[in-house]
DNA sequence: CTACTTGCAAACTCTTTGCACCATA
DNA sequence: TATGGTGCAAAGAGTTTGCAAGTAG
């Protein structure tokens, strides 16, 4: 099994928590610490919330899950093999789309050349108002 | 006095501490509630920080300041008349620098068409490694 | 004078950490 | 059986709120 193999080799060990918030994070597509630990107490009550905080820390270190900071800092994971994407949040009401990142290369490319700056196109976060909020 | 008739016309007083919020956030380009607060000290060492975050929430609501969120969570207010500029924030070394929001336009009319996504280009904040941490 | 503001302290939310016990490999 | 991992409780950061005293208009 991946997830296994990617723990193994740094180190880490496969535990049944460990799992549950990886499957959270694929399942939910956009989920906060705090989603993923409704998620995961569904099916095993006992697990603590700090569990969840440990594990989407290392989930990330081995480059299985992503962040994002969506609104007011709640930090949103997502799986890392889900297609890169931009978030779209709309700021009255609160809705998260994504767009494809083919949208944002013009202004990557435009930031690289003046300031040499190398863009996260994962961690992107657009604010603004959606389709229906709009009018 | 402009901020004193911003603040009259909706019922609000004028008081040292909103001017020196303001002076602030005007003075600092990019202030987290924490860096007004140890601003304002500076000249005015009673003021507590609460009255920094009812401040900040006023001058927010009257349009004469305006934030984003960057990094994790720690919201930096910067002044409603400042050009209008994107954020870019190093992941590595946490420099927040500046691009201008033209770079930016094609994005934001490409998320118009297809999307109908009106982005607010004030808040937008791109992560990724500046020019030093990039090499 | 009256209503809006402030300082202070306590409450809250979100996240991290120390530690003894537990479980993977 | 030896680490590494987990649950629990407490500690921290950042932010908000109730209230009595202070002050702008």
């Amino acid at each position: 099994m991946k997830l296994h193999d990617e723990l193994r080799s740094r180190g880490y060990r496969l535990t049944p928590q460990r799992q549950l918030v990886l499957e959270a994070v694929k399942t939910l597509g956009h989920a906060t610490p705090e989603d993923a630990h409704v998620w995961v107490r569904e099916r095993s009550p006992g697990v603590n919330i700090s569990t969840i905080y440990r594990t989407l820390e290392v989930l990330e270190e081995i480059g299985l899950v992503k962040h994002a900071h969506l609104s007011h800092g709640a930090p949103t994971y997502h799986a890392a093999d889900a297609p890169e994407h931009v978030h779209l949040v709309c700021r009255d009401c609160g809705k998260v789309s994504e767009a494809s990142t083919a949208m944002i290369a013009p202004m990557v490319q435009a930031l690289a050349d003046t300031h040499g700056f190398v863009a996260d196109l994962g961690h992107l976060t657009v604010f603004g108002s959606c389709q229906e909020c709009a009018r």
